[in-house]
DNA sequence: ATAGGGTTAG
C-alpha cells in the first residue's frame, strides 16, 4: 500500500480502524517488520490516541525499534508531547535497542516540555550508545539545549563538536537570539561571515534579524537586509516578515510598511499580524485597526495573535470602546480569549479609569487569572487611588508567590497617593523580610553602529566620567525649567537616592546622556529601555529634545515614544 | 520508510 495516498487517507479514526481490520486479517501484526503497521501506531500517536498505539503494541509478537520510533515520533508532534518521554523510559527500562532516530524523536519531546534535565539524560544516553559523532544529532541536541535554556550546554556543544555544518551554526544563532543572548548571536553570525566555511543561507539571517530586533540594532539589520539582497538570497514569506519586524522593533515602522507593502510574495497570517503589532507598539491605532480590517479582506483569519496586536493598539493610542467591542466579538470569530487578551482588556479598561468594570471581567474568566494581568489591574491603581482593588491584587499576588519588587512597589505607590505612610513602611520592611530581589532597570543605546549596555547607575562604560559631567547639565538644565521630580517615579525605581539623583542617574538618562556626548548634532538618539515609561521620566525626555534641539527615540517593554522637539508622537503614556 | 537549523505574542 503506498504509504503517501495512506497518510492523506487517513485523517478520521474510522480510517484508522479500517487499516488496523485490515492488517489483523492479513496477518502483518506477526511479522516483525511492517511498515504499513510503524505508520499506523504513529497515526494513533499524533491524533492523539496513545491507548489505541499501545494496544497495537500488545499485538505485536516482538515489537521492534520502528515500532518504537514510530510511536515516538507520532507523539513528539503531538498535543502530548511529555508521553514520549515516558516512551524512551519505557524503551531503556525494557532493554529495547535504541538508535539515533529514537533519541532524535525524543530529543523534539524536550524541546517542546521544555525539559531541561531529561535533555541531559538523552544526551548521556547518545554518548553511551556511541552516536555522539552524528553530525544531525549533534545538531539536534545543540538545538534543544538551547530552546530549554541551556545556552552553556549549547554553545560546549557547537565549539567541541567533531563536524559542523551550516545547521549547527544556524541553530546556535537561533537559539542565542531567542535566549536573550542577541549580541552573542550576532557575533557568532559576524564569525561565521569572517570565517567563511560556510555562505549564510535563509535560516541563518532569520537569526541575525531577530537578534537585532531584540536589540533594536538598525545598523545591523539594514546590514543584513542588504546582504540578503546582494547575496540575492530567497525573499520568502518568512524571511519577509524578519525584515519587517526587524525595521519595526528598531523603531522604523513606515520602513517596516514599504516593506510589507512591496512583498512579492503571498502574505501570511504573520506578515499581517506583525505589521499590526508594529503599528500598535508605536502608538498608531488607526492604521493597525485598519490594517486589521483590510486582512479580513484579504481571506486571512485573524488568529489569537491578531487579535491581542488589535487590542494592543487600542490600548497604545487609547481607543477604549474600539477595544471592547473587538474583544466583545472574538468568541463569535471562533477566537477564544486566553490570558494574555483578558489582560490587555483590563489595562485598557485601567488605564481608562474603569478599574471596577476591569475587575469585574477578572472575575468572571474562565480559567485562572496568571500574574501578569493580577499585574495589570494592579498597575492603574495608584493613578486612580483605587486602595481597594489595588489590595485585592497584591494579595492575589503575594498568594501566588510573586516576589517581584514592581509589585511591592505598585502597592507602595496606592498608598503613597493616599498619604497612608505608614502602610508604605510595611511594605518597605516586607520587601526586606522577604528578601525581595531589587532588578536594576538596564537600556541599550545605538550609537553609531554599537551597542552600549547600562545598568541604573553603573560606572562600567569607559565614558562615564564624561556621561556623568553631561548628566549634571542636564539636571541643571532640566532644573532651570522648574521642574521637579513627582513621588510616583522615585517609587517606581525603588531607588534608595534621593529623588532628584534618582531622577538623574537613571539608567536611561546615562544613555540619552551618552548620546548627546557621542553623536553629531542633529542625528536622533535611539534608546531601548527595559522600564516601562513612566510619567516624570517621559516628562524629563521631552525636555531634554526640546532643550537639546534632537530627535530621541526610546522604546520601553512594550511601545515606541517619538520625542520631537518636545513633543511625543504617542498618544498616551502613564 | 522514518532525523537537524526558521518569522509574530500585555
Amino acid at each position: 500500500m503506498d504509504l503517501n495516498r495512506l497518510a492523506q487517507k487517513c485523517s478520521t479514526v474510522s480510517h484508522l480502524k479500517q487499516l488496523q481490520a485490515h492488517l489483523t486479517t492479513t496477518g502483518s501484526f506477526k511479522s516483525p517488520f511492517c511498515p504499513v503497521r510503524s505508520k499506523l501506531i504513529e497515526f494513533y500517536a499524533l491524533f492523539p490516541l496513545p491507548h489505541q498505539a499501545h494496544s497495537l503494541f500488545l499485538q505485536i509478537d516482538t515489537p521492534s525499534t520502528n515500532d518504537f520510533n514510530a510511536i515516538l515520533r507520532g507523539l513528539a508532534s503531538s498535543s502530548q508531547p511529555a508521553a514520549a518521554i515516558s516512551w524512551f523510559h519505557r524503551m531503556l527500562r525494557g532493554s529495547h535497542k535504541i538508535d539515533a532516530l529514537t533519541c532524535s524523536f525524543v530529543l523534539k519531546a524536550c524541546a517542546r516540555v521544555l525539559a531541561r534535565s531529561q535533555t541531559l539524560q538523552v544526551h548521556s544516553q547518545v554518548v553511551r550508545c556511541g552516536f555522539a559523532a552524528d553530525a544531525l544529532l549533534g545538531t539536534t541536541l545543540l538545538d534543544v539545549y538551547a530552546k530549554v535554556g541551556d545556552l552553556g550546554s549549547a554553545r560546549k556543544l557547537f565549539d567541541e563538536m567533531p563536524v559542523r555544518d551550516i545547521a549547527s551554526w544556524n541553530a546556535l544563532i537561533a537559539g542565542l537570539a531567542q535566549g536573550n543572548f542577541a549580541s552573542e548571536a550576532l557575533e557568532l553570525f559576524k564569525r561565521m561571515r569572517e570565517e567563511g566555511l560556510f555562505r549564510p543561507n535563509e535560516v541563518t539571517v532569520l537569526g541575525a534579524l531577530s537578534a537585532c530586533s531584540h536589540l533594536g540594532a538598525l545598523k545591523e539589520g539594514e546590514k543584513i537586509h542588504r546582504f540578503i539582497r546582494d547575496e540575492k538570497l530567497d525573499m520568502n514569506v518568512i524571511v519577509c516578515n524578519a525584515v519587517i519586524d526587524m525595521y519595526a522593533k528598531c523603531g522604523f515602522v513606515d520602513k517596516a510598511f514599504v516593506v510589507f507593502d512591496s512583498v512579492k510574495c503571498k502574505k501570511s497570517l504573520v506578515s499581517w499580524n506583525t505589521m499590526i503589532m508594529a503599528f500598535a507598539m508605536h502608538g498608531d491605532g488607526s492604521k493597525a485597526l485598519e490594517l486589521f480590517e483590510q486582512m479580513g479582506q484579504a481571506d486571512v483569519k485573524p488568529d489569537e495573535v491578531s487579535y491581542l496586536a488589535a487590542l494592543c493598539a487600542c490600548n497604545h493610542a487609547g481607543l477604549v470602546d474600539d477595544g471592547m467591542s473587538l474583544f466583545n466579538s472574538m468568541a463569535e470569530n471562533g477566537v477564544n480569549p486566553n490570558n494574555k487578551h483578558y489582560g490587555s482588556v483590563v489595562d485598557l479598561l485601567g488605564r481608562a479609569g474603569r478599574l471596577q468594570e476591569a475587575y469585574d471581567i477578572v472575575k468572571s474568566m474562565p480559567m485562572v487569572p496568571d500574574v501578569v494581568l493580577w499585574q495589570s489591574l494592579l498597575g492603574p491603581c495608584h493613578i486612580y487611588g483605587n486602595v481597594k482593588i489595588a489590595e485585592i491584587a497584591s494579595r492575589k499576588l503575594v498568594e501566588m508567590g510573586s516576589n517581584n519588587c514592581g509589585d511591592f512597589v505598585l502597592l507602595s505607590n496606592v498608598y503613597a497617593a493616599h498619604e497612608r505612610w505608614k502602610d508604605v513602611g510595611r511594605i518597605r520592611d516586607i520587601m526586606k523580610n522577604r528578601d525581595v530581589r531589587k532588578v536594576p532597570g538596564f537600556s541599550y543605546v545605538e550609537v553609531d553602529g554599537a551597542i552600549n549596555k547600562f545598568f541604573t547607575g553603573d560606572k562600567n562604560h569607559e565614558k562615564w566620567r564624561e556621561i556623568y559631567d553631561k548628566l549634571d547639565e542636564i539636571r541643571f538644565k532640566i532644573k532651570e525649567f522648574g521642574y521637579v521630580a513627582g513621588t510616583n517615579y522615585v517609587l517606581h525605581d525603588i531607588g534608595e537616592e534621593e529623588k532628584e539623583n534618582a531622577l538623574c542617574y537613571h539608567s536611561e538618562k546615562l544613555a540619552v546622556a551618552f548620546g548627546l556626548i557621542s553623536t553629531s548634532e542633529g542625528t536622533s538618539i535611539q534608546v531601548f529601555k527595559n522600564l516601562r515609561i513612566c510619567g516624570d521620566c517621559h516628562f524629563v525626555i521631552k525636555l531634554i529634545s526640546m532643550i537639546y534641539n534632537r530627535e530621541i527615540i526610546v522604546r520601553d517593554r512594550v511601545r515606541f515614544h517619538k520625542f520631537e522637539l518636545g513633543t511625543c508622537s504617542c498618544k498616551d503614556y502613564w
